[in-house]
DNA sequence: ATAGATTCGTGAAACGTTTCATTTTGGAAA
DNA sequence: TTTCCAAAATGAAACGTTTCACGAATCTAT
């Protein structure tokens, strides 16, 4: 049998080429086995001259597994309502964390685009998924599960029975820590930024945030913020806080997002950070970081919580029964300039 | 034969269990053939009983594609060097961009770690590459031709012969257009900070601003700032710049990278912008949008050099031995308050 | 020269799915 | 009852690789 013309070499034309039997191939280009020299060099030589190339799909198939993880970001889901896609620092920290720790055990990482149906689901190739934030009843998760795929979620599910293994930081403990620190620094009125959702951390900190205020005989001052496309959202509901009778001398803003309306309703304003108004955001990022002052803000280490999802996941797949417990990953508190008043 | 514990069940032991053919659980399945109603949900009963799920990675193997794209972005490079990494909005859109046009295909998108060895890229599981900002003489390209598996290049590739097929904007022309622009606004002494590599991007910025330069007799002010980790190499260079004698009265960041630590270092000499130091972008980004003030920039439509990145690989799997043309995606010139003095 | 050991190479199975040509079944028309 | 046709279901091939038990050939030591 000769190689027909426009299809793709297999094995089996090498084979026919070098006249050897597909096994010796098999073994000559994978270095194993015990091959005369001559007769290795001779079928890679044939190899080459047919321009032959293993099909990776059924090397894949062979071993049994695809060899690849999805890792699902709810930032994608705005992918096509907007042209410009907005990558925030924590879910790209997660996806190289995550991507790290796959490669580290021999898999890849799959980006999901956006899924709605079913069916699009069905076509997601990869031997288990890490879904980020899921929300109450995601219906994400029950589709996956309906079609057999291991979920390992980054923060909790916050309804889910069973509840899927997940990696999270500790949000209510979190956001008390930010409070104590504030409350440490002098202030006395500390407002909070937060989004309605169902997410758990949104719900943590919010709980965290209404317990605290108890405690301490504080008036909660929280101001919903919608977490979507508006990035000035959080500069007017600043702005409005800022101008009230009684404003606070403290802003806590719960998301990556807010950060620069937060900060350039202050500037706007005139009011000066830390001096007028302490800032304080629950999750770390370059721009707080690189902010000027740099923002104290919460270091989740999304990075380690994007690797620790994948080895669970990776723990799953191994011991098909197995339900890991949950990895709570400690998160840093970093103090920077703008919640200490010189 | 009876399914063995432990073991998942397959199509044949949902045959044997519903006492038809392997053929009639497919069609069943999938929808397909002409099956007594009566039979296709008693298969299916027994299928759900079961808990089968069809194997993904026969299903590809089958299909004879993997169905998976693979992306590898500069950045994933500094993964495990650095814990933290950095996600420029860049990337981030171009990830974002591929996954859309990947999905729409019906392939999914799939990250790529660093990858050193060639050992290592043999294990990437995809039917085609998109490889951002190839440098000189890039070795992974040598090794993808090795392997066989198709490239398209974000970023034209500088040496290589036959040139991969590739999509980017028009560096030349966009260093000039901004140029151009500062000059419109009355910019004398523009310098650039850019980086001495061997990418594309750098390199036909780096000759349009000499030339542009010559054209217009000003004296060129090009600083070398490398893109690697340290975040404020951009800081230190602009404050050497504005400290000299004959200080620039504006400052192109090249890269996105650049921008915080020109802002910066603008704020920490007092010098306001745009009234003493116009700053303009090379790359667009969050960055640039939301600081104060607003910084003109560059957009590259990365969603867009994604896209188009994408569409070309899956022509050259489509049409084996097509060569498609490169792409280039027309950017914008984002004007804003950086380099307009009121 | 023969047994044993070593080296080199082979044939065939197995992985799980889909497809397609073919056979069986059931029912209606002659 | 026989004939014919559509509907329903089947058996087997095919996808390309790796592996594994085994056979043939060559060499070494008795």
């Amino acid at each position: 049998m000769t190689t027909k013309r426009g299809a793709k070499a297999t094995i089996r034309d090498v084979a026919a080429a070098a006249e050897v039997s597909v096994a010796a191939v098999s073994a000559a280009l994978n270095g194993k086995g015990s091959l005369k020299a001559e007769t290795r060099e001779r079928i890679q030589r044939e190899a080459e001259r047919l321009g032959y190339r293993p099909s990776r799909v059924a090397q894949a198939f062979r071993e049994g597994r695809i060899g690849a993880i999805a890792l699902v970001l709810p930032l994608m889901d705005s992918v096509d309502e907007q042209q410009r896609l907005i990558g925030l620092d924590y879910y790209m920290a997660i996806a190289a964390g995550s991507a790290s720790a796959a490669f580290a055990a021999g898999y890849s990482l799959t980006l999901t685009p956006p899924l709605s149906s079913r069916e699009q689901w069905r076509m997601v190739r990869a031997d288990g998924v890490v879904l980020c934030d899921p929300v109450a009843d995601d219906e994400r998760l029950t589709v996956l599960d309906e079609i057999g795929v291991p979920v390992v979620t980054i923060d909790r599910d916050p309804t889910r029975e069973p509840m899927p293994p997940y990696a999270a930081g500790d949000n209510y403990a979190n956001m008390r820590l930010l409070l104590d620190h504030l409350d440490d620094e002098g202030a006395r009125r500390i407002a909070l930024l937060s989004a309605d959702s169902s997410w758990a951390w949104t719900q943590d900190g919010d709980r965290a945030y209404a317990e605290w205020c108890a405690e301490h005989g504080h008036e909660p001052l929280r101001v919903p913020v919608p977490l979507g496309k508006g990035d000035n959202d959080a500069l007017e509901a600043t702005v409005e806080l800022l101008q009230r009778a009684a404003p606070p001398d403290a802003v806590i803003a719960s998301a990556e997002q807010y950060t620069a309306g937060v900060v350039n309703a202050c500037r706007k304003l005139g009011r000066r950070i830390p001096d007028d108004v302490m800032v304080a955001v629950g999750v770390d990022s370059r721009s707080a970081l690189q902010n000027d002052p740099p923002l104290t803000a919460i270091d989740l280490h999304p990075h380690q919580q994007g690797e620790a999802a994948v080895r669970l996941l990776l723990d799953r797949l191994a011991h098909d029964a197995a339900r890991p417990d949950p990895v709570i990953v400690p998160s840093t508190l970093h103090r920077r300039a703008s919640t200490h008043r010189g």
